[in-house]
DNA sequence: CATGGGTCCTGAGTGC
DNA sequence: TGCACTCAGGACCCAT
């Protein structure tokens, strides 16, 4: 599942591939893909005889800027770009082909079909995902006093708020799962009692999980790859995402799967310490 | 407003 | 071997 590092990686890879090429045309196989504009065959039209200029990342998102437009692409789940040969076999799951005027093609295939796309421009507002979206972990103005804050005001689970994009952008489960187990607090420690100790010590985890995720090449624990179809490395560092059954690596007690804001979660019972039961429970 | 549960989707895995 | 069923999850929608 593409989460930040992954994301970057994805842009990286794209960006010596199609930046400075033309749309000479777009083939939507799949149009729920498509979220804006309404009509696909308008979303084709537009950007046809438009240039890529460059490709950033926010949270999540993939930002194609493709003047006057920008297209803001999510992958979700299992969205992944490949740039091949016109004419060239397509993979199966491929929606959208934006075609380019020295004969590549850039090709968007989402096996589950969650992925989405919208065409932007002045006239048209950005969609509420990316508007809301919090911090980027790596921005220097945001300090742990500044999360700390946020997490005071929420008494959902620490690890539903660090999910919540409005909160922080970037993170889901495999690194919200490692950066608490760097921070060794419990997920399901309620988000307000959080110290400022800890908020200090997470944003230190945070930052340190993500940028040694997006310098493995991301993690592929099931189907990622980049944009020139390669695997990511940083599976083989992971602590606790996807090992359960197996021994900490820091203290060799068995890792535990649990679910928290309805997501699988990877804890080490040992170095994160369970919160203290309410009444009753 | 904050919170939590349902929903979208397909392939892999499981059990009988 | 085959079939029914469960699970995986990011963001959005909706009820409370």
């Amino acid at each position: 599942m593409p989460e930040l590092p992954e994301v970057e990686n994805v842009k990286r890879g794209l960006a010596g591939q199609v930046v400075g090429k033309t749309i000479v045309g777009v083939d939507v196989r799949l149009p729920r893909i498509i979220r804006t504009p309404d009509d696909t065959l308008r979303f084709a039209a537009e950007l046809q005889n438009c240039t890529i200029t460059g490709i950033s990342r926010r949270g999540k998102y993939l930002l194609f800027e493709i003047p006057p437009y920008t297209l803001v692409s999510h992958l979700r789940m299992e969205g992944q770009y490949r740039v091949a040969q016109a004419g060239e076999e397509e993979l199966p799951h491929t929606h959208v082909v934006f075609r380019l005027h020295d004969g590549t093609e850039l090709r968007y295939r989402d096996v589950r079909q969650f992925g989405t796309m919208d065409l932007i421009d002045a006239s048209r507002a950005f969609p509420t995902g990316l508007v809301s979206l919090g911090p980027e972990p790596f921005d220097e103005s945001l300090d742990s006093q500044t999360l700390y804050r946020s997490l005071k005001a929420r008494r959902a689970p620490i690890k539903a708020v660090l999910l919540d994009q409005s909160c922080l952008a970037g993170l889901g489960n495999i690194y919200v799962d490692e950066a608490l187990f760097l921070s060794h607090i419990h997920p399901e420690r309620a988000a307000e009692t959080i110290t400022r100790k800890q908020a200090e010590v997470l944003l230190v985890a945070i930052r340190d999980v993500l940028s040694r995720a997006i310098d493995a090449g991301g993690s592929s624990v099931k189907t990622f790859v980049n944009g020139y179809g390669r695997h990511g490395g940083f599976q083989l560092e992971l602590n606790v995402y996807a090992r359960e059954g197996q021994p900490c690596r820091v203290c060799g007690t068995e890792i535990r799967k649990l679910r928290v804001a309805g997501r699988g979660t990877h804890v080490c019972p040992t170095c994160q310490r369970q919160p203290r039961k309410k009444r009753g429970g």
